[in-house]
DNA sequence: TTGAAAGCGGTACCAA
DNA sequence: TTGGTACCGCTTTCAA
């Protein structure tokens, strides 16, 4: 049996198929009783809309505007490649997708929108970086009707539509609960990270010293360390950090900078006797993991952020679905065991290993 | 602009649409000049079929028979709810999903296909146990024309279209891991699994032990507990094990089959003495796993692992896309601190959190 | 070998 | 307030 269409529908009532789409849509002109009439009968008949008709025929045109750092390409290229990857998959619409890149987190963003202000999209994704910087534009860009998604990080009460990251609270959380397990020692616990007035770096850290509070009394934590995300200054401040004595146990690095910190350890002949948990997956990290010289790294999944941000947009735009206004991605712990399942995604990101 | 049709290049080339339509697709009856001219100038003009409109042209039906046991109901019915997310998401095609139940897994299968002979699918999802009885059966279908696709498990050489699982493999040598990091001990472990003649169970054991060898050398592993999925079975077992001296130092319960064993554990004061890592997330786990009672547990995505199946089964029948033959998820190591991240799963079963 | 045309299920416009 | 109809892009049948 083939499913109910409007057709139907109008031909068991008697009416006309304009009349039924009218009523189903609850458009005006269209009598109280005939309304109640069709809604009946379709929710007896189990009608479902075909979506195939309905794109075919409104063949909608979306501009998206998708605004990310150049920095960190390990995790912002894969973060676009899972927005193409939903841009593709959304089949008989036409979305269209300009990339807009600016320096880096925080630096450039507010410039490059303002030289944008000519651009017409129905719908931006943005990797925000300070929320008191970024938030304004947001905010003047939703009052004009842009459906905003912020990805990778958050800014909350700038009226965007909704935001994707990778649960940042839990990470660190579980990198304070993966160190109170395998360090059994008394010490001390070092973090690095980016700007703290970036929501998800702070987030990271809030869970980190929380749970390291309640978990590992052994361990008490240093003040967190910002590396404003630059690969010299991540460095020089590891290297400042392992000429103090003692040294700490373990260092977690909450951004994806962590190769100048593993280097800064090798040089000091401590790798492998401190502890790290670091952040992404990057072909530079995979050794380090391979050889057990690092504990664990806590992967924020950026190819799933970029696919799920995009698809929400879609959803929102084409089909008028509210979605929730925060998702947070689990990340996932890969270990030395796992890291073959992850070791496409560093060549080659595509979503079969690791979509759900 | 509006991306170009077969109208655009039937026109460009004064020839019909019809035409370009048999030239497009390779059909016979095309001269070869007219072929490559339409070719050509599709290339040219970067023609990407209308997906909507090809849909709601030949309008499909899909019959699709779905093959679970009734048994573990807390990882198949999110498995169910995955299969049946992907079919409403597949918008514009008829899919009729057809739900069979078999007692459990190995059990009473290859009966229901027997049974089930007359019904005429176009493919099947099943959650096969032991290959060697259920290999004939699903041969059998495949030459007839069905497209299989096997989830939670593996038959491998039964000329299956695909088969989508966790990666068990790595699920064990996850397990081995963590035991090696967390217990500085020596001693032995224990595993308790439901058949080895299940690949999948097979697969855990072999990733356990393996791993085990080479970087716990101050654990030995005792030889593996069969509890054949039966928790009675499970818990004589368990209570037998820990009667022995000395305890064990951790246990692997590498199936849902993990409460009778905790029960055992509870019953001797041993719960928190020695380590366990469980698998999936069901509502009982929940609280030894906030209390800190057991290490981990290693959750399979079931609603990952049914969405994906589907995904890949329609894809391969409507659009004649060829799936991977082994789609291996990674699976989510699951410890007190990413819990919360879960939890939603464990209620109801959606696919916002960890869908990627 | 090619062309012409019907029709899939909705939406939207114009006429009644 | 309602009916009738053109059309979205593609596939397929029938005719030429």
């Amino acid at each position: 049996m083939k499913p109910p269409s409007i057709k139907d529908i109008a031909q068991v009532l008697g009416i006309s198929i304009g009349t039924v789409d009218r009523a189903l849509h609850g458009r005006s002109d269209v009598s109280p009783t005939t309304r109640a009439r069709v809604l009946k009968k379709a929710e007896q008949l189990g009608y479902r809309p075909n979506l195939a008709a309905r794109s075919l025929k409104l063949n909608r045109r979306l501009r998206i505007g998708i605004y990310f750092p150049r920095d960190i390409a390990s995790f912002f290229d894969p973060l676009r490649s899972g927005v193409r990857a939903a841009a593709s998959a959304s089949s008989g619409v036409n979305v269209e997708l300009v990339f807009r890149t600016f320096p880096r987190l925080d630096e450039g963003d507010v410039e490059l929108f303002a030289a944008d202000a000519g651009e017409k999209f129905n719908g931006i994704l943005i990797a925000p970086g300070n929320p008191e910087h970024i938030g304004p534009t947001l905010r003047a860009l939703a009052r004009r009707g842009v459906a905003i998604v912020c990805v990778a990080s958050d800014v909350p009460r700038s009226e965007r539509l909704a935001s994707v990251t990778a649960d940042a609270y839990a990470s660190g959380a579980i990198a304070a609960e993966l160190f109170s397990r395998t360090i059994q020692k008394t010490g001390h616990l070092a973090t690095i990270t980016g700007e703290l007035t970036t929501l998800d770096h702070a987030e990271k850290l809030r869970g980190f010293a929380a749970n390291l509070a309640v978990f590992a009394p052994h361990l008490s934590l240093l003040p967190a360390i910002e590396s404003h995300e630059q690969p010299k200054v991540a460095y020089r401040q590891a290297a400042a950090l392992l000429s103090r004595k003692p040294y700490p146990l373990g260092i977690y690095v909450s951004t994806a900078n962590s190769i100048p910190v593993l280097r800064a350890l090798e040089e000091k002949h401590l790798l492998g006797e401190v502890q790290v948990i670091a952040t992404d997956l990057f072909p530079e990290l995979v050794p380090y993991i391979e050889s057990g010289k690092i504990l664990a790294t806590l992967y924020q999944r950026p190819f799933t952020q970029g696919k799920t941000a995009l698809e929400l947009l879609l959803r929102y735009l084409l089909n008028g679905v509210t979605p929730d206004p925060v998702t947070r991605l689990a990340p996932h712990i890969i270990l030395r065991s796992n890291l073959a399942l992850f070791s496409s995604y560093v060549a080659e990101p595509e979503d079969t290993t690791s979509s759900g």
